[in-house]
DNA sequence: TTATTTGCAAAGTCTTTGCAAGCAG
DNA sequence: CTGCTTGCAAAGACTTTGCAAATAA
């Protein structure tokens, strides 16, 4: 679990935030940790992490965990990802490149979500930062169609 | 405007929808044509779809957009695009490359939507639909990070 | 000290659902 | 006819916001 290599981890969270004018606090430090040993488990939502919070006995409101994980997000130590299931999902920006590079595959019919690993999409993205002045910090690739499943049951 | 080939144009309607036990219906149509009329003006919200109908006098029901937009999409004739603002976007399923192969740059700072037309993805998605029995209808790539204008101000 | 941050509860936004009436096939 | 659809209003889910108290630097 621990061989991912985040791209900033718990240690750089205090320089991290002193560079954009926030401060430490115990509640980000803790929400971040979160995702550092739930590593394993991706895609978490606001309501995910404070379920574990309460698990931990933690005080932390959960108005804080969106407020947190929107700081992580832009900080670029989470990043967010979206199912169209209605809520946010949040996941360590990790320098792995078999986490880095997984795509989804959702099914417009069932809504089911597969990881599929593969990459193809470090020369896109230096092509990009190149043109349009953009620094990348993670990308985000779903394809929608038909699982094997629903085309099975008919289509 | 109508140089866009669509993959489905409302003329494949009726057929689209019995094929899959749906029924064929004046508002169904009618959201459709919003869309091939708007080719121009991608990413647009029920709301921005309801906010066209009740400029047309139209007596279609909020519900009824949300309705069609979800019925659209599973038949892939829309396909569902999401830039975290809170709702969910749609655009026609065009076999225009331009079209079909755009990305979108993400500003995690500013919020900013750039879109970047470029594509490498054929290859990817052949491979995808090989390994996995995956239907791939319609593919969306996101890449996050800090815009130029957000880079030169500081961070 | 002083501006940032927190926790709570209330408010907000987007979306879904229940149901009777209306329609398409 | 019969089951799918609609429109409305109410409910629901997720997220944001106001504010006083707490706290990091």
């Amino acid at each position: 679990m621990s061989e991912n290599r985040q791209l900033f981890g718990v240690s750089d969270l205090r320089g991290k935030l002193s560079e954009h004018g926030y401060k430490m606090t115990p509640q980000r430090k803790e929400i971040l940790q979160i995702f550092v040993e739930h590593s394993d488990y991706h895609h978490m939502s606001a309501e995910d992490v404070y379920k574990i919070l309460r698990e931990k006995d933690s005080e932390i409101g959960l108005a804080t965990v969106y407020r947190a994980l929107d700081l992580l997000s832009e900080l670029g130590i989470l990043v967010q990802v979206d199912f169209g299931d209605g809520c946010a999902r949040y996941e360590l920006n990790t320098a792995d490149p078999k986490i880095h590079h997984h795509h989804h595959l959702i099914c417009i019919k069932c809504k089911k979500v597969i990881e599929f690993e593969e990459d193809l999409l470090d020369e896109l993205e230096a092509d990009i930062a190149e043109k349009s002045g953009f620094e990348i910090l993670n990308h985000e690739v779903k394809f929608f169609g038909y699982c094997s499943d629903c085309r099975k049951k008919g289509d």
